[in-house]
DNA sequence: ACCACTACAAAGTAACACTGAGTACCGGTA
DNA sequence: TACCGGTACTCAGTGTTACTTTGTAGTGGT
């Protein structure tokens, strides 16, 4: 992957994993999918766990553990009250630096 | 500063500087001021600094030393041809985000 | 018995923004 | 003269994050 775009998933990879749960529940496996269904396919699975074990320890989620018919039981993972609340803050963040960056862009793209 | 907005920083804050010196060259502590005329109100000067010594480094800058009339000499940065195509990739990794995050967005409400 | 796919875990690395402190130069004021 | 506010740059140390690599383990098919 591009080094810029991983920078660039620094602080908003969490955010895009909430929203993913905010949508449904899931577990691991299943966040690394829909994500490549998204577009981003060339997140690894490690990274996803290991972000999944900080918002955990945060408390943004509630775990079950449900046994799977092809392979180890799948830890499910549901966004909470908390993670609610984060994922909303993120959307605050987002939107002001995303604003911000756009009018950047149309600068930038004036100068040429 | 939120938390979230520093982490978020992490791989925009560089594009967002070398979009500013597309515009027009600049030094250190005007670019600072040029940030916060643009919302970003609590970037730390010192992280101004570090980010352009890495720039500088990578060779995205030209320099040049001018003599000020109030305080040291002014490190005046100008984007080169290198800094010109590092900051084209910057606005192809930025959008590709974007729009992915923003489809999330959209998600994300509707849900509600 | 082997292999592919599913599913999770963990150690080590690199990069980045922040904090806080420090240096230095100038002009104005008491 | 002595001080202070504003300008301008530097640097060491800290915490967080995503990546890489490797390992473990269960299931089903051939």
């Amino acid at each position: 992957m591009g080094k810029q775009m991983t920078e660039m998933l620094k602080g908003t990879l969490e955010g895009i994993v909430l929203a993913i749960l905010a949508v449904q529940p899931a577990y691991g496996y299943d966040i690394t999918a829909r994500l490549r269904e998204r577009g981003f396919t060339d997140i690894a699975e490690g990274t996803i766990y290991a972000l999944l074990v900080r918002v955990e320890q945060r408390g943004l989620v509630d775990v079950e553990k449900v046994p799977s018919e092809k392979g180890p039981p799948r830890k499910v993972f549901t966004l909470n009250e908390r993670g609610r609340g984060e994922l909303e803050e993120f959307w605050r963040t987002w939107s002001f630096l995303a604003e911000r960056i756009e009018q950047l862009h149309q600068t930038d793209e004036t100068e040429k």
